[in-house]
DNA sequence: CGACAGGGTTTGATTTTCCTACTCACCGAC
DNA sequence: GTCGGTGAGTAGGAAAATCAAACCCTGTCG
């Protein structure tokens, strides 16, 4: 009787795409680091509908990933900046970037370029050690009481 | 009369969120990449009705990002495997881990561990140059017709 | 034989999304 | 002063996606 409903993994990935996994999100959050931070320009740029904006905007805001700022007074009229959180998203875009070129056979329409004059390519380094991660050489541990790396554990 | 329906902005971070940006499939393919490779399994671990689950690991095949593959005959039964499109978007996961980890306030569950022995903690660094990206040291060049960074270009 | 495993499909209710149109507050031109 | 435009949404209703639970099919085990 204790097994009534099975609750998924306990998962901080699944959290954070409880905040940016759908499927505006992170479009929204592209056009604020790009510098476009007002309604319709977000929604002409993203394609999404207006209520679903307001909705996607609303959650970013409660979750810390955008602020709503106002830029004018009469009438008030507001703006959306990433915040810290927002920001620290860069990368995942900058990844989901170079898997889309190199994967989905679009021409890329976007280039990054890094202060040092080459188009970004990301490499993605252990912090410890300097060695670039390569698969096979990370290792998942999962310890949550009742769970094991293949599921859950009966005991 | 040309601008009956305003396109969203071209970009293939877009094209990658069509393929991976909904509620599951970085879950299913996040199960895959910890081994767990069966349709039952990977419905229990992820929450994801069964239903949407056949839809999505329909899609994520034809994007290519899994494969499907019979382990046994008699009677045949399947499993999903990561292509290697899917295991590039591994990357993707460990940034969304982490975020997670950092920001929502969670006990983060799960541990990578790298080779060197250390908690994998990821470096994003420029291919070229060797330096690690940093905020404002990246900057976006957009070069579609029709578009600019902050919208589509009237002629 | 009946029960079970694995990998789904079906059904019907609920929830989200989508599209179009409308509002409200203000500004600037006529 | 009112007409038209801008910016940021709301409202209404149809269409699509999601969900939970039950069902199905093939073959194996006891």
């Amino acid at each position: 009787m204790t097994a009534s409903k099975p609750q998924p993994r306990p998962c901080s990935i699944a959290d954070a795409l409880g905040v940016v996994g759908d499927k505006y999100a992170l479009l929204v959050l592209r056009e604020t680091l790009f510098g476009v931070r007002r309604f319709d320009a977000i929604a002409r740029n993203t394609g999404a509908p207006r209520d679903i904006l307001t909705a996607r905007l609303r959650k970013l805001v409660e979750a810390g990933v955008l602020e709503k700022v106002p830029y004018q007074d009469r009438p008030v009229r507001y703006e959306y900046l990433p915040t810290k959180a927002g920001r620290e998203l860069q990368p995942v875009l900058l990844l989901l970037k170079e898997w889309g070129d190199r994967h989905l056979a679009q021409t890329p329409p976007l280039v990054w370029e890094h202060d040092c004059g080459a188009d970004v390519s990301a490499r993605i380094c252990c912090r410890a050690c300097g060695e670039e991660l390569r698969r096979g050489s990370v290792t998942p541990h999962y310890q949550v009481p009742g769970w094991s790396l293949a599921g859950p554990v009966e005991e």
